[in-house]
DNA sequence: CGCTGGTCTAGACATAAACA
DNA sequence: TGTTTATGTCTAGACCAGCG
């Protein structure tokens, strides 16, 4: 499968990526017959030279930039009139991120147990851990589709420590992934080695997905976008592989607005 | 309220079902 | 409601095709 164009689509935008050259991905016919390279082990960062750690610290923040606005088109597509945003703080101080995960899936559950008397999983969520000033791990919660709780229910139900509901004021539409993935980012973006190999965020498989197409085409772009309003537009340089090096591929890209 | 993105994929990690 | 296990999802290293 090649392409030249790819577009995503979430509920109240579509991206438009337009490449200058087509991208071509590995043919399901050709079978790769050479054997296979034996995949290093990852290593400890002090294992590394000065210059292979530069280039891990830059892997592991573009991941995380890339998982911002994953997060920032999960949102979108799944944001709602029953949204809720709740923050969880415990009164113990734990530093053991693991353990912090272990006890938030756990009031997940519960959670979901409450609201729906059910053992399956049908809460709706996406959360990001971040850590305090003292160490401690807490955690953002988004809720979809969420009927209201009194806030004593779920901290009777957290029972660790603090519950807040924090209101998502939200001036249109198409901000609400953009202001969320904002109250996010601290959270995706910090302790890059601490959380080295760890995911930035975590969420229920329940969720709506972007729509994702790619395909080759050299239709003008411009009179799908004629009447709609374009969020925005920038337009920078990738990298392809062609004839054993990387070659410049100067790349379009449009948000714009659907309703 | 100003603004980012080569892809593929093994293996690590985390979620949810099954079980207790 | 807690614990174990199966399976989906994410990260980070590996790697890149030949046509509308």
């Amino acid at each position: 499968m090649s392409y030249n164009r790819k577009i995503i689509q979430t509920s109240s935008y579509i991206e438009i990526y337009e490449y200058e050259k087509v991208i071509f991905t590995q043919d399901e016919n050709i079978k790769n017959t050479e054997p296979k390279k034996e995949r290093k082990k990852k290593r400890n960062f002090d294992e590394l030279s000065t210059e292979e750690q530069n280039e891990r610290l830059e892997r592991i923040s573009k991941t995380r930039k890339n998982s911002r606005w994953e997060v920032m088109r999960l949102v979108d597509t799944n944001f709602d009139k029953k949204t809720s945003f709740l923050t969880l703080t415990t009164k113990e101080n734990i530093q053991d991120r693991n353990q912090f995960n272990l006890l938030f899936d756990k009031f997940i559950k519960r959670l979901n147990y409450k609201i729906f008397n059910s053992k399956k999983r049908l809460l709706k969520y996406l959360a990001v851990l971040e850590k305090q000033e003292r160490g401690a791990w807490h955690v953002h919660i988004m809720l979809f589709d969420f009927p209201f709780v009194p806030q004593h229910d779920l901290v009777k139900v957290w029972g660790l420590g603090g519950v807040w509901i924090n209101k998502i004021d939200v001036d249109s539409k198409e901000n609400r992934g953009r202001y969320v993935s904002k109250y996010f980012e601290k959270g995706i973006g910090q302790e890059l080695l601490e959380s080295y190999g760890k995911k930035a965020f975590y969420s229920s498989r329940n969720l709506k997905k972007p729509e994702i197409l790619k395909f080759v085409t050299f239709e003008e772009t411009e009179n799908i976008i004629k009447h709609n309003e374009v969020l925005y537009e920038t337009e920078y340089s990738g990298k392809i592989f062609k004839n054993g090096e990387l070659l410049e591929n100067r790349i379009k890209y449009k948000k714009i607005k659907i309703d």
